[in-house]
RNA sequence: GGGCCCGUGGCUUAGCAUGGAUAAAGCACCGGCCUUCUAAGCCGGGGAUCGCGGGUUCAAAUCCCGCCGGGUCCGCCA
């Protein structure tokens, strides 16, 4: 609706209706501050402009109610009607609500990509929350998304963790995930002290490389297991992938020798030291990338190439999501798919989870696990609900881990992508103010009062804009623009922007909820407050569900 | 050394894309509100030279330049 509505005074001010003056302020749903900017080269006032702008418009306008100049800038209020058919779309379109279409056809969205020698730590899922949550927010906006978990198998930690693997097996009793990295860490130490055994892991990488039938046997089943353990820990994180791409498949199926073949052809290939390399200084670098090393095999780099190759043959968009340590090779790789003709991938840099005491390290077994945070979460939860006389244990259960995972994604999304966290314990384990559990109990309060009208007979619900107190008001104006935010956080990349929303929803609708009585008010009024109750409902459950958590009826 | 990112009350953040109306929240602290729809809530209070210095502008937290502090990258690693 608001989208509408700022298309309406788009229109209406015709030569005037930049969008770059339009602001969203405090003093009114729409300003636009396109006299100041006049000011100058008409050597007029701002206010005189403002004036004069307004008596020139011509009003054929079906939301806005009153347009008002203060001191320059040009205020919009919208009508009775706008609040009306808000609230009546809300209902109406129910789960629905804030879908519409931004216009994209296709999307490939690629996250998470952590290399499969240990567990998810808590840097990866800033990276899955992040990917997650912008894949969900697409297909709000009407795009066809598909997501894919970019699978290093062939780098050199997974040499070092099949090494592992096999020279001291793992302990079957754990998750797999957690059983790998001791084996992987336990070889990292092992080369720490006989630097010789590097040689092994250089043979085993050339053997995956050629194909070697019983490495790339012992490749696939460390690969998998580490796999199937972050596999596990992503889904309770409510986050899904469509497909799982291996590195290798881009060196068995030819595309990473096709690659080779199209730099060479716009001769960016040359030599040096008997490997191959691009020749960066012709696109402004410094170093040259090296494709194939002296002895024959790819790189990283390579197989990424022939992997956005593909990207760029099956999709229009893509998008990928990556820590900000990768922001240079991200920068070669965009310029480097350009030179070949190709579309760059947009990406999404964020920065990096630190802990107090440093930043994290899989190879040295420093880090904090995904699932030791999840389930330390969890227990708080748990603690929490644990004396609540009116609910089932089984309930206790379902609501303990909706609010764990709910506090862990609302936690890594709502801090914008660029800014660098420190994880913090006190901090993961709150659930007031600020936190997904603020905006759960905002949900199941209202589904409360819901629940209770239903129960007492008078399920009735009927939104009057005259009744509406100007806390109403604010809090419908804010329900309607849902699908504006969702369209401003995917322009900008940066989920943040809706997580802020929903909780200011919350808030509103939790000032709201201690100054107008529902169940207690006159006929009229509580079918009006009925359907505001129900319109945030509505909004809080489908935004929960944009953010990857779980809408709870009762906490 | 060079590139990129961050620096907003004691702490954690929003706002910066597109400069605009008294800088917005949470935590912590102090004081109030449960016979009334869930107190995981609400209200009130104190607390900010928006890192520092310059510039552009009628107007700068927001743009530009310099500096300081922190992070990160600059592999025939990924």
């Amino acid at each position: 609706m608001f989208r509408k509505l700022r298309r309406e005074v788009i229109n209406l001010l015709g030569d005037y209706g930049e969008e770059r003056f339009l602001r969203e302020s405090e003093h009114a749903e729409l300003s636009s501050t396109i006299a100041f900017k006049l000011a100058k080269e008409m050597r007029k006032k701002p206010e005189e402009i403002a004036e004069e702008i307004v008596s020139s418009l011509e009003f054929d306008t079906k939301y806005i109610g009153k347009v008002e100049t203060v001191r320059g800038y040009i205020n919009f209020y919208t009508n009775a009607e706008y609040l009306e058919e808000t609230i009546n779309k809300i209902l109406d379109e129910d789960e629905n609500y804030g879908s519409f279409s931004i216009g994209l056809d296709k999307i490939l969205i690629e996250h998470t990509s952590a290399n499969p020698d240990g567990p998810l730590h808590i840097g990866h899922i800033r990276n899955s929350i992040i990917g997650d949550t912008l894949a969900r927010l697409f297909k709000k906006a009407g795009v066809n998304v598909k997501t894919h978990y970019y699978v290093n198998d062939m780098g050199r930690q997974i040499a070092i963790a099949s090494l592992g693997f096999r020279n001291f097996g793992i302990d079957k009793s754990k998750k797999p995930d957690h059983a790998i990295v001791e084996a992987y860490i336990k070889m990292n130490r092992e080369i720490e002290k006989n630097p010789e055994i590097e040689a092994d892991v250089d043979k085993l990488m050339v053997e995956y490389e050629m194909g070697k039938d019983e490495v790339v046997k012992l490749f696939k089943e460390v690969v998998n297991l580490a796999l199937e353990g972050i596999n596990q820990t992503l889904r309770k994180l409510n986050v899904y992938h469509d497909e799982f791409v291996w590195e290798s498949e881009f060196v068995r199926n030819g595309y990473v020798d096709r690659v080779i073949e199209m730099l060479d052809k716009k001769s960016m290939l040359k030599e040096e030291d008997g490997a191959l390399v691009i020749d960066m200084q012709k696109l402004g670098y410094d170093k040259n990338v090296v494709v194939k090393r002296k002895n024959g095999t790819t790189l990283y780099i390579t197989r990424d190439l022939a992997y956005h190759i593909w990207k760029n043959e099956n999709y229009d968009n893509f998008i990928n999501v990556l820590g900000a340590d990768h922001k240079l090779i991200g920068k070669q790789l965009q310029d480097i798919i350009k030179v070949l003709g190709f579309k760059p991938p947009e990406i999404v840099f964020f920065e990096f989870v630190s802990l107090p005491e440093g930043s994290m390290s899989t190879r040295r077994g420093k880090f904090v696990s995904a699932d030791e945070l999840i389930e330390k979460v969890y227990l708080e939860a748990k603690n929490i609900v644990k004396d609540r006389k009116d609910l089932e244990n089984e309930e206790k259960e379902k609501i303990a881990e909706a609010v764990a995972v709910g506090a862990l994604r609302y936690d890594f999304v709502k801090v914008a992508p660029e800014k660098p966290m420190t994880f913090d314990w006190s901090k993961a384990l709150d659930f007031k103010r600020h936190t997904s559990a603020y905006i759960q109990y905002s949900h199941a309060r209202a589904c409360s009062i819901l629940r209770k009208a239903v129960s007492d007979g008078k399920p009735e619900i009927e939104f009057s804009a005259d009744l509406c107190s100007s806390m109403e008001r604010e809090l419908v104006i804010l329900l309607s623009k849902f699908s504006w935010i969702v369209e401003k956080s995917i322009k900008m990349l940066r989920p943040n922007v809706f997580a802020e929303y929903l909780m200011d929803v919350a808030s509103k609708f939790n000032d709201f909820y201690t100054e107008h009585p529902v169940l207690k008010a006159e006929r009229e009024l509580m079918m009006h407050r009925l359907a505001i109750v129900d319109s945030c409902r509505i909004v809080l459950r489908n935004g929960l569900e944009l953010l990857g958590i779980k809408p709870l009826e009762k906490m």
